[in-house]
RNA sequence: GGGCCUAUAGCUCAGUUGGCUAGAGCGUCCGCCUGAUAAGCGGGAGGCCAGUGGUUCGAAUCCACUUAGGCCCA
């Protein structure tokens, strides 16, 4: 009945496709990654994976990358997703290629920033809490701002060891801090200096430079008159010293009060000017400007000096009974002014040298409000800024200003409130860099260092090379107190080793909150003796730099931390770290162990806009990482990182985005076809061992192990963006449009369990499988989802996460099989254009319509031939034809003879001709 | 103003020590397929290699300058 029935029924060509082996998997297309990738979080978190992986490779090799901690305030934005992104490459990838490479993020606590906030948010409260409790609200702020953050960075997918980061706050950070600054302290290093600094007036804080922007200010711009005196004798006539001055040229008033001196240059002419009753000494380059600017008319050249000529003559000030010296400086400039430069040797850095050459004082007549002291009783209480006008008006009156104006040029801002800073001689600490040959030592250890990209070194070995000492006290209260003690007699530091580590060990115990709770005398150990017999001290209310905090964070983190050791073997990061942390973690690091803390040192351009220019408020071009991952996911922002080749700037915008997004799709698609072609394969039981793979399958091998290479040595390298690049010319290139589209023939046609077929799957499976441990370290989400939806086997790992990378075997590889497979490609090249030309033509649609005659020159014919079948599998033509020819390779397309088969859509003769299945061809018949 | 760096198709990147008509993927355009289907395949167009000058038989590649941009500093 049954027999009977089937020889009877005709079959159409959708139950031909039921016949067939089509791809099956629940892996979707759609990602959908916005709602799965806090699904895939949570199962990580849940199963503890970073636990899970660094007990996994415990033992294994170490690889160490030592995060530079992110400042605790804000959320995160493109630079730091960028930053926490590339290192997690850099992890993940070190941890595949079978390291053991833990991850311990950490935050930079104390500083500025946050004492700004946490005093705004205070306000006018601020006054009623006590250092303590104002600490206590800077700790809540940064917790606030770190929890945040960690949030952020989880959400990108970044693995590591969130629930016990590094913090400069916290009390064994803080202790560590106060260890590594007494090391500085015992060896001589540490100094006290009265400097000229930047101060800002409104936050009462030495800056350092870091923390100063230059913005464009509004400033007077006058011309002062400093009478010559008697000391001109030898140059001036009696009746022209009466009507002689020295024309100044400033923008800051207020610093007159405190100028000593006038500096000339010394090989530059100087030239006594007539104009009217008057006469002024102006340098002679600068006379047409001079004229220009101070609209005088009618000036005519009486005499002429050469600067060091007049060194040592002395001018009265204008509104001061003191006498300012002429001094020679190389800095003078002949750009602008007149050539004449106002000194105030403590408002100044070049002035503070010009004055320490001279024996002038860092004179510096101001409180830290910025307003004058008692040193300049005229203006005693006035603010600097008040002052300059009003000193402009005072020296009108006594016709002591030739010309006045307002001038915009940049100005030195406080990075935080943005008010203009001013320069300022105050006693600050310091760490000196040549006393013990530290910069000498630094410079020393650059050159062992890896720089990527290669330039870096140039860049920090001219940084440390010209930096001054390194000013290391800050006038604020959110920090760790600088340990040190004054003698309430004498005023001398307390000189007593003992006192770092008794005090560090209390900042063990109690955090740095102690320095502020406790007396003098339950911090400093017992008989404690000044130089002059006093036993009575105070202790300083300076806190240390905060690149100091995060400086010494190699101390305090790599050589703590039972997971981790000392040194590092990387840094990553910005290209704004070369002068921060790169900078103050070497130092620390060669002061302590003569060595730098990091073997390699990676840094990562700025993110900019999509025309290249920065991103700022008044542009509006921000970008918010949060927005790329609420649209599109974590994973497209990942992939953006690896895209771009981050050691220059890195472009974003939402289009580029878009595109990525786009591409990813490719690559997720590729993945599920393949998945979808698994959906029977069992890779324990039917595995084909590679001697029995097809010549096609043993070149997909190939292009595997290829790729392989290829992202080892990159990511080796760093170099993320050719594992974006090649991975994305596989999958398209080599998979989508190439193996898998041949590859379909054998899948859906032949028995499930042929060899063929077989063959073809154990080497989508080990594609696939390699895949996508290649690119888990970037794509994170999305390797370990297809991995959910690989097949399974006994002692799966959990997560890709948890394995290591494959190295494919092609021992089979040969120079023959190189070279004949560059042939065939070579071909294949041809027969797309005639198919394509063909198809123009209407003769043919599909290829497998097409009858393909190959015309091959004869020293080819041989192996062409030999190929014959593979030739037709990967042209996927109907029919191949092969003939010698003496001229060059040709292909010929025509309509293929036979009909088309119903269930392979072959083109063949036996179509028609079987008498069981009229619409099949043999082969399928056979099959059926 | 100084130091370091960047500038190759619409986008992101390749271009080995200077040497054939400058490559890839995406996008775009045209076409095919409908058994990867909010998929798949094929083909085409598209670059005065930022500009100017120089070294050289020959330069995207070396040098100088200019322009635009980035980081750091003044």
């Amino acid at each position: 009945m049954f027999t009977l029935l089937k020889g009877l029924k005709t079959m159409n060509a959708k139950d031909y496709k039921n016949t067939l082996n089509l791809p099956k998997t629940n892996f979707p297309m759609k990602a959908s990654l916005i709602q799965k990738e806090p699904l895939q979080l949570a199962k990580w978190d849940k199963m503890h994976i970073y636990e899970k992986i660094k007990e996994s490779r415990r033992g294994a090799k170490p690889f160490f990358l030592h995060d530079g901690p992110p400042y605790a305030n804000g959320k995160i934005h493109m630079g730091t997703a960028l930053n926490k992104i590339l290192k997690d490459f850099v992890t993940k990838s070190w941890t595949m290629l079978g390291y053991y490479s833990p991850f311990v993020p950490g935050w930079d606590c104390h500083g500025l920033p946050i004492e700004l906030q946490v005093d705004r948010m205070l306000a006018e409260q601020k006054a009623k809490k006590s250092p303590y409790e104002f600490r206590q609200e800077c700790r809540k702020y940064a917790e606030k701002y770190l929890n945040i953050q960690r949030e952020g960075f989880k959400r990108l997918g970044v693995i590591g060891r969130w629930d016990t980061p590094y913090l400069t706050m916290n009390p064994l950070y803080q202790a560590a801090i106060a260890r590594t600054f007494g090391a500085f302290a015992k060896k001589g290093l540490v100094y006290q200096d009265v400097k000229p600094i930047y101060w800002c007036c409104s936050c009462k804080t030495a800056l350092a430079e870091a923390e100063i922007e230059y913005k464009e200010h509004s400033s007077p711009s006058i011309h002062v008159k400093f009478q010559t005196d008697q000391s001109w004798s030898d140059k001036l006539t009696p009746e022209e010293i009466k009507n002689t001055s020295v024309i100044i040229w400033t923008t800051t008033p207020w610093t007159l009060p405190a100028n000593l001196a006038i500096a000339l240059h010394p090989e530059a002419f100087y030239v006594l000017l007539k104009s009217g009753n008057e006469n002024f000494i102006i340098a002679e380059n600068l006379i047409d400007k001079f004229q220009q600017e101070t609209h005088l008319k009618e000036a005519v050249i009486i005499k002429k000096y050469k600067g060091k000529e007049l060194e040592g003559l002395t001018t009265d000030h204008p509104f001061i009974e003191r006498k300012s010296i002429i001094v020679l400086a190389d800095y003078v400039s002949m750009d602008q002014g007149t050539g004449c430069v106002h000194t105030a040797p403590g408002h100044g850095q070049e002035d503070y040298l010009t004055g320490i050459h001279y024996g002038l004082k860092p004179f510096s007549p101001l409180d830290d409000d910025g307003k004058f002291t008692e040193e300049i009783p005229k203006y005693k209480g006035l603010q600097v800024f008040d002052a300059n006008s009003i000193i402009v008006v005072d020296m009108k009156k006594t016709h002591k200003l030739l010309y006045d104006s307002e001038l915009a040029h940049s100005y030195p801002h406080c990075w935080r409130c943005k008010n203009p800073v001013i320069f300022r001689a105050t006693k600050q600490w310091f760490i000196s860099l040549d006393k013990t040959g530290l910069r000498k030592k630094s410079l020393d250890q650059i050159k062992e260092i890896a720089w990527i990209p290669e330039w870096g070194e140039e860049r920090i070995y001219q940084m440390v090379e010209t930096r001054p000492d390194w000013c290391i006290s800050r006038q604020r209260i959110w920090g760790v107190p600088i340990t040190q003690f004054g003698c309430v007699a004498c005023g001398e530091v307390l000189k007593d080793e003992r006192i770092y580590d008794r005090i560090a060990d209390i900042y063990e115990k109690e955090s740095a909150d102690a320095w502020y709770v406790k007396t003098e005398k339950e911090l400093l150990p017992e008989n404690c003796q000044c130089t002059c017999g006093s036993t009575e001290f105070k202790k300083g209310m300076d806190i240390l730099d905060v690149w100091f905090d995060s400086g010494a964070s190699h101390e305090a983190v790599m050589t703590q931390d039972p997971d981790l050791h000392w040194p590092s073997d990387i840094y990553l990061e910005g290209n704004d770290q070369y002068r921060g942390w790169f900078n103050s973690s070497l130092l620390i690091g060669v002061h302590l162990y003569e060595k730098s803390p990091y073997r390699i040192c990676v840094t990562h351009g700025m993110v900019v806009d999509e025309k290249g220019y920065k991103m700022s408020k008044t542009l509006g071009n921000f970008i918010d990482p949060e927005e790329i991952i609420e649209k599109y996911g974590a994973e497209i922002l990942r992939a953006w990182v690896a895209m771009v080749d981050y050691k220059e700037e890195v472009r974003v915008s939402f289009a580029l985005i878009e595109k990525i997004a786009e591409s990813y799709r490719k690559l997720r698609n590729t993945c599920r076809f393949m998945l979808g072609n698994l959906y029977d394969f069992d890779p324990t039981n039917d595995n084909v061992h590679f001697e029995h793979l097809t010549e096609l399958d043993k070149w997909a091998l190939m292009q595997i192990k290829l790729l392989e290479d290829k992202i080892y040595k990159a990511y080796q390298n760093y170099e993320f963006h050719i594992i974006y690049h090649a991975v994305q010319n596989f999958s398209i290139v080599d998979m989508s449009s190439f193996y898998l589209n041949i590859l379909k023939d054998r899948l859906y046609v032949l028995k499930n369990d042929s060899l063929g077929r077989r063959s073809a799957q154990t080497v989508i499976y080990h594609l696939l499988n390699s895949l996508i441990r290649l690119i888990a370290p970037i794509y994170s989400f999305t390797a370990d989802e297809v991995w959910e939806h690989m097949p399974h086997y006994e002692q799966k790992e959990e997560s890709v996460h948890l394995t290591e990378f494959l190295h494919t075997n092609v021992s089979f590889i040969d120079q023959d099989f190189i070279r004949r497979w560059e042939l065939f490609l070579e071909i294949r090249e041809i027969v797309l254009k005639e198919l394509e030309t063909k198809r123009e033509q209407n003769i043919i649609h599909d290829s497998l319509e097409a009858r393909l005659n190959l015309f091959v020159p004869s020293n080819k014919y041989d192996i062409v031939n030999k190929y014959k079948d593979l030739l037709k599998e990967i042209f996927i033509v109907s029919q191949l034809q092969i003939e010698k020819t003496d001229g060059q390779m040709k292909a010929m397309v025509e309509k293929a003879s036979g009909n088309k088969c119903l269930r392979c859509w072959n083109y063949d003769d036996s179509v028609g001709t079987l008498s069981e299945n009229k619409d099949v061809c043999a082969r399928c018949n056979s099959i059926l």
